[in-house]
DNA sequence: CTGAAAGCGCTTACAG
DNA sequence: CTGAAAGCGCTTACAG
């Protein structure tokens, strides 16, 4: 592996001159002739500086960051990582991606990593609000930018992308009364997500308003996953009276919610209608079409690097939350549009 | 910040004996009262070593592999993403996530950064067979192991993890034509990419196979892409005779065919029946459910990182090329379950 | 068992 | 405009 030392000398150069050519900054000067010296030992050696020597010479300057999600096999995710990587390219910041895997203790190992790689800054899905705040805080007090996507946490204010959950989820529960549902489960997440208690909280919102009773047999956690909504579903199914509509508060969820119905031959939406929560591309060709509330992905994932961009160049800067506009699209397997019940 | 010295210093020893405590080696002995010293001291300290100053130290031994994919928006690479995560954290790798979209200039940046850090490894979707081969022959060159993911490169042997794609198009387009269908329409994608190539020839054997003619017409480019896969399908559609069924040869292409179909109220089976390439969640709850090609994405991702540790511990070791199965699902789609044409 | 010293590959004041 | 030197934070022979 050839070394800034090696194109001095093929260019009879100090390695001083070679580092101040490819560095290339304003203020210095170079003349042209040694210049292209060193341009040329540079091409003719396909030399590539060393990432880990700059980081460590010019400290806090890392070009690096970590986004921690808590799972791959989620559409929103995928957009988000999309987004990220996008505007993180265009910022020529490269990413860690860590995969936390709904595993708290993965969640922490990466966080730690990140900070053994003095990243400039994190961006992350935060799984358990009641205790990752002094985790991130110890990021934050080592130098490195944090930003929070979807979720918060306790004690602790970072910059933040989010949409407005409870809202979302309001208008969901909403719809589905206007449609004459009276009785309407809700497969939930793990509450340690502020994004399930928040959806949670809408639903309750919107019963409450409608002046319709919250019924504990109405609300089944299937913490965000397909297998546990699958189930969770099917114990809906089989209450002696079943809810007439269901929302579920995330994609693999509804995968697990469509997979109990199809099973059981229940009709959607006439026997259970159904609104489930992100909009994926297939969701329009599913039986029925899916209504569901659509994040906007790929823009939270240039957010969140926007945030984290300003928060690297302002350390002290205000907090800052972003929310973005969910969108409720109403297809088929609410029931609208084959009239109210 | 703090760093090493901080350490020894509040442990009253040497920054080596810090460092000894922590990398912990098998045969260098450290008494258990100064042990002690140091592990409070780091504790208390909440001292993070300084991975960038490890691995300039300790040239050679990087835990870093990048990883780099074609695109964000497809269920294959997000599962395969997910398996490499899996495994690389088992290993205790950590991962540059670099998301190519399509475009080879943005592959070539990521190479570079690669090398610029030193990884121990690359796993890699090369998007151009004709002239990806030098570049990463060039990391090769530089110590850095190379894997490949289901395509490969002109005029390079490295180690790879694919599947048989020619052998599964075969499979989907005999499965077509035992159907009763005679003329049959690809949506195929990047010629520049080895999968397209070898899922195209697939079709062809399959159609030489059961002496059907090859049609130019029959076989489109959608490059991989559900716009360009849209269009394709309209240009089948709006043929005098159209096809009478469609292979289309990736997941972004389906939903793009489908779009096609349902807006031109094209019934399928009945009217055009579809085989797909990739399984995702969803393909089971479409209307009408999709037969397809599965890949096992999650293995092949894993299979990736497999190779990759062998070959980091074994860099001269013989190159290996990984085939994994892939599984020819039959839904509704292709007509099976209705009788034949 | 422990410490002082060298060196990994860079960048940047400091001289000249 | 250019070079010699110091130093970023580590690890590891080398002494003792």
């Amino acid at each position: 592996m050839i070394n800034i030392k090696d194109v001095a000398e093929r260019a009879g150069v100090s390695s001083s001159t070679v580092s101040r050519v490819l560095t290339n900054k304003p203020h210095v000067n170079v003349s042209s002739k040694v210049r292209r010296k060193v341009t040329q030992a540079v091409e003719e050696l396909n030399y590539q500086p060393n990432h880990s020597a700059q980081r460590l010479r010019m400290a806090g300057t890392s070009k690096l960051i970590g986004l921690v999600i808590s799972g791959m096999l989620n559409t929103h995710f995928n957009a988000i990582i999309h987004g990220v990587s996008d505007l993180a390219y265009t910022n020529r910041m490269n990413i860690f991606l860590c995969n936390a895997v709904g595993d708290v203790a993965r969640e922490r190992y990466y966080m730690s990593h990140i900070r053994a790689e003095r990243a400039a800054g994190i961006i992350v899905n935060p799984q358990d609000y009641d205790n990752d705040g002094p985790y991130l805080d110890e990021l934050r007090q080592a130098g490195i930018a944090v930003v929070l996507l979807d979720t918060t946490v306790k004690g602790y204010t970072f910059d933040s992308v989010t949409v407005d959950n409870r809202q979302a989820a309001y208008q969901a529960v909403e719809h589905l009364i206007q449609l004459g549902h009276q009785r309407i489960g809700i497969v939930s997440g793990r509450q340690t997500a502020t994004t399930a208690h928040e959806r949670l909280e809408g639903y309750k919102d919107a019963l409450r308003n409608a002046d319709l009773a919250i019924s504990n047999d109405l609300i089944k956690d299937g913490q965000f996953k397909e297998e546990m909504a699958y189930r969770a579903t099917l114990d809906f199914i089989d209450m002696p009276t079943p809810p007439t509509a269901l929302f579920v508060i995330n994609e693999p969820m509804t995968l697990g919610a469509l997979k109990a119905l199809r099973e059981r031959h229940i009709r959607i939406p006439q026997d259970i209608a159904i609104v489930g929560f992100d909009d994926t591309p297939w969701s329009a060709h599913i039986y029925p079409p899916l209504t569901t509330i659509a994040q906007p992905t790929y823009a939270l994932g240039r957010e969140a690097v926007r945030l984290l961009m300003r928060r690297i160049d302002e350390p002290d800067a205000a907090h800052l939350t972003v929310t973005l506009p969910t969108d409720l699209i109403i297809r088929d397997s609410c029931g609208a549009k084959k009239g109210a019940f």
